[in-house]
RNA sequence: GCGCCAAUAGCUCAGUUGGAUAGAGCAACAGCCUUCUAAGCUGUGGGUCAGAGGUUCGAAUCCUCUUUGGCGUACCA
């Protein structure tokens, strides 16, 4: 696990706000108790001071339960608070803002004019680095996702994974961290042998040009054909295993076919990542890590590390960790799926040696990884303890679980292209094709920020049920209802660059946003920095699109109720301007976590 | 059988250092466009936070047990 920088990092202006009244509360606590109690050894007992967000913003900022300290002082929270209140209210050297009551809850009020003009400094002086921070400054991590097989196109569970693999690489990048972003191409197994059988029965020199189809989808075609070959036939099972020993002997009949199949797949994967925004810096291929697995396996034998059964296989006892035996060479001596990554990770960190691996891997893998990673510590290699796996749960359909043998299977470039399409007509109904420029580009564009946002709303760890359809819907909770929000501001900006020559002398005045809207604006563009380390602390990309859909939810509601560019006087709206164009800032530099493309026009 | 994970509104999901009346969206119903893009805004109804115990001033949140569901426990990946 990646362990964040602990005193060292840099905190946001909310955190210093809260830090400084919680240090001045603390003291006059610790004051008060010393008059009454005759010391403040009283409340050695209590836990420390507690700081929270109220729950409504009428009741203030932040807040102080004075529950814990009720016991000590042998006085109801509620007197506690105020007297709190009344001591520290007389202090001449208070920091700006209002100290209230609300019943056994000491709140603070910040003052949201000094805020707004600080917030009003940071972002325009930090841009698009606003709400990076640097918990994880000086760490190298690795973050591995996607991993395709070769013997099929992605589907829908691919996206999920390569949705929270991207926005987990960009998250840790947000917090300063030094991420490579690799991929491990499963171009070699028993599996992949099995398209290749179909092909050289089936096949008849078909190619993906002479087909018309992307090469992943045709080399699934044959892997689906060897299903039903096999049921046919069950003696071709064993072709494969055969076809795997060829293969690992170096055939050259096997090796110049395989070569050619991989090719169509991974041209035809290449083109689906270009379509969903999923890039790489590093391809790592099975086909070239497994020999270095091999080795190190049979080193680990004559370590007595593991041990050799009569048969040949080689095998490690999990009893250490209360598991089974675990078969790490077959008898024939090829190479296990465990065996590979093995190679796999130690080639990694002669590479780069990082400070943490991250495999974004489906959590039904949970056991491979502990296998996978205590083995690595039996080897010796002290960075095994710096691998982690965050597993996420499976997607679903509405109808139910997808089941490759049912044909249930959701196609990424199918489901991307039924979502662009929805987009389209979406946009012809609104009479918008002239606003928006190139159509096409515009709704792909919608179609990936509503795939990425509702396959990133949930929290990784847990199944969820995708919902097309309910995805691209443009009401609701949604990528496009987010991206409407930036384009909308967009407009607006635009609008206000027309005039903008009447306002040059107009400084903004952060003391005009006074209306309950403009202070919760204020103080959620303040926030953003924390809910970034959070992210990144959790490996959490939900907790960015949670902060998202606050934001504009309440920029809606503020931009509908008050005029912005007809605001009642200059000041106001340079005042209104700015503030928008803050909120514009921070949801693109949000956006860009959670894969969501910003739209100038929608 | 054993192990890991989950369970919050009809549905999909938020909700962590334990704290104020548990929140959104969808669906339903009712309003709002001569006004910065109505892909919007407002309101109404909707909860045994799976159940039972426990810890605590205080539990959706922590602990124990139970129930239900998912995943794993391959010489597949």
């Amino acid at each position: 696990m990646v362990r964040p920088h602990g005193a060292n990092g840099e905190t946001t202006m909310m955190q210093q706000i809260r830090n400084t009244w919680k240090e001045l509360v603390e003291k006059e606590l610790a004051i008060y108790a010393t008059e009454v109690l005759g010391t403040a050894e009283a409340l050695q007992g209590a836990p420390s001071l507690t700081v929270q967000k109220p729950p409504k913003p009428e009741l203030g900022d932040v807040a102080f339960p004075m529950f814990a300290y009720a016991k000590s002082f042998r006085m109801a929270p509620n007197k506690l608070a105020e007297i709190l209140r009344d001591r520290l209210s007389a202090k001449s050297d208070l920091p700006i803002g209002e100290l209230l009551v609300a019943g056994p809850y000491l709140n603070v009020r910040v003052d949201i004019a000094a805020l707004a003009t600080e917030v009003h400094q940071s972002v325009n002086r930090e841009g698009d680095a606003y709400g990076c921070g640097d918990i994880f400054a000086g760490k190298k991590i690795m973050v591995e996702f996607s991993c395709p097989n070769t013997n099929k196109p992605l589907h829908l569970g691919h996206l999920r994974n390569d949705a929270i693999g991207e926005s987990i690489s960009a998250i840790l990048k947000a917090n300063g961290a030094d991420v490579l972003k690799v991929n491990l191409i499963n171009n070699r197994g028993v599996h992949i042998c099995k398209s290749m059988l179909a092909y050289q029965k089936f096949g008849n020199g078909e190619t993906p040009e002479s087909a018309g189809i992307k090469g992943d989808h045709l080399v699934g075609k044959y892997y689906v054909k060897f299903a039903q070959w096999e049921k046919e036939d069950p003696g071709v099972t064993a072709m494969a295993q055969d076809m795997l020993k060829k293969w690992e002997e170096g055939d050259p009949e096997v090796l110049s076919l395989w070569t050619l199949m991989n090719g169509w797949t991974l041209d035809g994967v290449a083109e689906t990542y270009k379509n969903t925004g999923i890039s790489f810096d590093k391809y790592y291929y099975e086909s070239n890590t497994y020999m270095l697995g091999k080795d190190t396996v049979l080193q680990g034998v004559r370590k007595g590390v593991f041990y050799k059964e009569d048969d040949g296989s080689v095998w490690i006892d999990l009893a250490e960790i209360n598991l089974d035996k675990k078969v790490l060479l077959r008898k024939d001596g090829t190479s296990l799926y465990l065996t590979q990554d093995i190679g796999t990770a130690i080639s990694r960190h002669g590479d780069w040696p990082f400070d943490s691996l991250i495999y974004v891997v489906a959590s039904e893998q949970t056991y491979h990884f502990k296998v996978l990673f205590h083995v690595l510590e039996k080897l010796g290699y002290p960075w095994a303890s710096d691998l982690h796996h965050l597993a996420y749960g499976m997607v679903n359909l509405p109808e139910g679980k997808m089941k490759s043998r049912e044909g249930t299977v959701v196609d990424a470039d199918d489901l991307f292209e039924q979502l662009t399409l929805l987009a389209m007509s979406e946009i012809k109904e609104k009479e918008r094709e002239n606003a928006v420029g190139d159509v096409r580009a515009t709704s792909e564009a919608i179609a990936l920020g509503a795939l990425n946002y509702f396959l990133l709303q949930v929290n990784p760890m847990k199944d969820m049920v995708f919902n097309p359809s309910e995805s691209i819907s443009f009401s609701g909770n949604t990528g496009p209802y987010l991206q409407y929000m930036g384009a909308r501001i967009h407009s607006m900006i635009r609008k206000f660059s027309e005039v903008a020559k009447d306002y040059e002398g107009i400084a903004f005045d952060g003391s005009l946003l006074s209306l309950q809207e403009e202070r919760e604006l204020v103080k959620l563009i303040a926030g953003f920095g924390e809910v970034v380390q959070e992210a990144g602390r959790d490996l959490n990309p939900s907790a960015i699109a949670a902060y998202l859909y606050e934001l504009s939810r309440l920029f809606s509601k503020y931009y509908h109720d008050h005029p912005i560019l007809k605001a009642p006087s200059a000041p106001l709206v340079r005042a209104r301007v700015s503030l928008v164009s803050m909120v514009l800032q921070v949801l693109r530099n949000a956006y860009a976590l959670v894969g969501i493309p910003f739209l100038e026009s929608m």
